[in-house]
DNA sequence: CCTTTTTCTGAAAACGTTTACATTCGTGCT
DNA sequence: AGCACGAATGTAAACGTTTTCAGAAAAAGG
């Protein structure tokens, strides 16, 4: 086939799109039709098309197809950390919809500003690297969000809205009211805030909204605001638990803390456990996300539905790549009562 | 620059290698070596062309250059389910390794056979889909292996061993052992052990050495090994659950439970939450892993570093790349006691 | 100052598809 | 029988790089 006339012996080259013309005994270009299935090619010869590259075991070179059509099949997901309990979910969600749908998935954390803008800049549409993209948290500041609108760049954001792109969120203030509302409710007047750590250049958008309804909720509930019992960590177990330290060597320490996150929650409940302060006699605590481990130790949180998330996201990108319209879809949100919450001591 | 004379005036044309040849006055040829760093330009000339470059904004169109030059820059990797918490650790640390390394990550879930062989296809070298994959828990069956090997196909293992390609995995056996002889120990004699469920088409190896370390350890302590106290599950804390709580529903339940993961540990520790059976004096329970929250709930466990193996498959990936040699890594496990377990009650 | 290397550079041929356009071939009509 | 038309097929030109090879320029050596 590729080699008429040359016999070498050893190389086992690969078939390509002439090899299998030869072997049908038709042109590339009916067999580049009768492969992806195209209109106008007759039955008996797509068959036997077929029948020949599935005996030569025939594959695209999907760079070759990429070049020619311009279209790539692929998305790219960006995610602040991909080991990260809430982005693993999103980010299985969208795989199962993007695989399903036949698109390769290309996955990139983005821990900073730098790798953000190698990001957009590479999956922009002139990168021609990828069909669309998918970005989870990570806002853009207002020049790249211009550049990418001048772009046309395919995009869809979860976690926060920005015009003219489909996304998925979900309505932050309410969220942090419904847990903090809930604490005030049972009696508490002193609240800890436990806040995500704010990379000034991530933008991040979602911590000073669940700030706003931790603050609107004092606000209705006539309680006075103490700033000293906010404090900011990453959104891990581990700094939330030395941040949860400090809140809780304070003399006139919180009596229940709202934390971002079931992860920061969890650390909380550690350091409460290392001062022997019990929960949630001593201490009530209240997290966001329903994490898959929230049930067993009982926290109290602020239920959003993770890979329901993902797999909106997943959607209305596909949409999107078919023609349709900008779609915006906002989750609903629901407090789980469980154990980590009561009425303060005494 | 693209269009001397027509004037188009709305297209915005991205600029291609040779608009950056022609803005700098050299050839494509000159250009193409400049961008890569490659030797035999001269230093004013690369500057000249990387100026231009970066004045036009230009990025090498990755389908043209793949098809050129042969080469992906592209890493595909498999596990079973990227939203479960030990493949996102793996998978996170992988991530980091090949990102920095300048490589596309491309994820792939394989929950069946049939993802499992169509991954093997798509990503053997012919596919020229990418330049090598990391597969994680998912075994060959020989016959794909043996497929596999003909192909050529640059691989790494994680989780198993198979001969020829590089792989990073801990000493099950071993790591059950740590398990069970700690439960034996502490004088339990009644063991249960809460396996996986074996799809056999996935041919999934892990378990039955799990299996195995714990039929050694009775056979070592002179127990009798009740069949009956034994159960699969899904690796998750629902499924498990559900088993853990036909395991204590016997009349002669166990004493204690070996699971074969943290989470299956968790979900044991709800079906005893669920009977009013407390943690350790009426039950026992070992999980392996080290979770993020297993020091929260006090859970024995015996400690694999999991981002460490996935950072480890970047790395055996990356040599194997660099033409080295095929290296086998065991990562060491530990045991971690915590509050889960202690001698059986009465 | 003239060779002989060595360093730079450019022209043009891959790389393996897709697709616009041209061509051939039946078919049903007049 | 001649014609027009649509379906099926083929030809060849993109697609945007990399890379081989040969030639030009510069450096080194005598």
């Amino acid at each position: 086939m590729t080699d008429e006339s040359g016999r070498s012996p050893a190389v086992r080259t690969r078939a390509g799109i002439e090899d299998v013309a030869a072997g049908a005994g038709v042109s590339v270009a009916t067999v580049s039709r009768a492969i992806r299935g195209l209109p106008n090619v007759a039955e008996a010869t797509r068959e036997r098309v077929l029948a020949v590259a599935a005996e030569l075991r025939y594959q695209p070179h999907p760079a070759a197809a990429r070049l020619a059509a311009g279209s790539t099949k692929t998305i790219a997901v960006g995610v602040p950390d991909p080991a990260t309990w809430f982005f693993a979910k999103i980010v299985g969600g969208i795989e199962r919809k993007l695989l399903a749908a036949g698109y390769d998935f290309l996955l990139s954390g983005i821990p900073d500003a730098d790798h953000r803008s190698r990001f957009l800049y590479m999956n922009a549409p002139g990168g021609r690297r990828c069909d669309a993209a998918i970005l989870v948290d990570i806002a853009l500041i207002p020049e790249e969000a211009e550049e990418a609108v001048a772009d046309g760049i395919r995009l869809v954001t979860v976690g926060y809205r920005y015009n003219g792109f489909p996304s998925v969120t979900i309505d932050n203030v309410t969220a942090a009211r419904r847990a903090v509302d809930h604490l005030i409710s049972l009696g508490h007047r002193r609240i800890g805030l436990l806040g995500m750590v704010m990379d000034n250049a991530m933008n991040f958008v979602v911590p000073p909204m669940r700030r706003q309804g931790y603050l609107k909720s004092h606000e209705d509930g006539g309680l006075p605001v103490d700033p000293g019992l906010e404090i900011a960590a990453n959104s891990t177990s581990d700094e939330a638990r030395v941040a949860g330290r400090t809140l809780l060597d304070r003399p006139d320490r919180p009596t229940a803390i709202f934390a971002m996150s079931d992860e920061q929650a969890f650390g909380v409940m550690l350091s409460a456990q290392d001062l022997g302060i019990r929960v949630p006699g001593g201490l009530s605590v209240v997290g966001v996300d329903d994490h898959d481990q929230s049930e067993l130790v009982g926290l109290t949180t602020v239920r959003q539905g993770v890979v329901e998330l993902g797999a909106l996201a997943g959607e209305l990108l596909l949409e999107t790549l078919d023609g349709g319209s900008v779609r915006h879809v906002e989750v609903p949100t629901e407090l789980i009562l469980r154990t980590s919450t009561s009425p303060p001591d005494g």
